[in-house]
DNA sequence: GAGCAAATGAAAACATTTTTCAATTACGAG
DNA sequence: CTCGTAATTGAAAAATGTTTTCATTTGCTC
């Protein structure tokens, strides 16, 4: 979902579109699991409490989500589906992007959830660290 | 991993086994994912302090894994693996034990990676609030 | 038991997030 | 296009959560 997209749907859910919101998306957008901190270096223009309210409208909406994999909360946009490597070392965090799930082994009707996404995240050691 | 075990690291790695952190140890053990309101409230001759100290020890030895799932920070014993079902409505989150992971689509080597343990989290509607 | 480094806890410091409230602004109605 | 209005913003203050400091206490080794 892209950044044009993240503003429909707030259009579309009776909020405004604001100059400040968009910078927000933006710099969210700009990267994947952000800290606070890197999100407000991309959103020079945007006051500090406006940051916190827009995180918290855009995971309301279930547009983005907070992660948290040590070392305070980071941000993304919420896609389907994300895969996380996370050194328990170094603290680093990348991506990849074979999806390992096995739908097949997914099966949570006896919980009759509904489910709409997912995450999976593998500690352990990256490269460097070994 | 039960509470003996977990102490038992504690002291091959040099450290302690003091009252306190049998408690603390002992208020994690008794149910996952539980908040620092709750790990206190298991703890009543603990002082705040020694808790946080504690939960930083543990985790930094690997021994427990703190966790975000919305709603602030919560705890549990590092097992290999861990599977949530988060609520997006409610906030609920309950696990389930089927591990949907398939071993052959989770190839790391590309990366370098050394993989220890991973989590799946699944976000979606409970029963109750779909 | 004695010695000592590690651990504890209360208070203070610090960091982070939220609330308050007056001023500003997006946007639909006319 | 202009107006009116409710939503939004931002600075300061408050609230919350976490960490540091430091004097005292306590496991653990010899």
């Amino acid at each position: 979902m892209d950044v044009g997209a993240v503003m429909g749907k707030l259009r579309g859910g009776g909020f405004k579109a604001t100059p400040q919101r968009w910078e927000v998306v933006r710099a969210i957008a700009a990267e994947q699991h952000q800290s606070m901190e890197e999100i407000r270096a991309r959103c020079p223009g945007v006051g500090m409490v406006t940051v916190y309210r827009t995180l918290e409208l855009l995971s309301g909406l279930g547009l983005i989500r907070r992660l948290d994999l040590g070392g305070g909360p980071r941000w993304e946009l919420a896609e389907d589906h994300h895969h996380h490597l996370v050194c328990e070392s170094c603290g680093d965090v990348t991506e990849f992007d074979l999806c390992p799930l096995d739908p097949g082994l997914l099966d949570l009707s006896d919980h009759g959830f509904e489910a709409r996404s997912h995450s999976v995240e593998v500690y352990g050691r990256c490269s460097v660290c070994q």
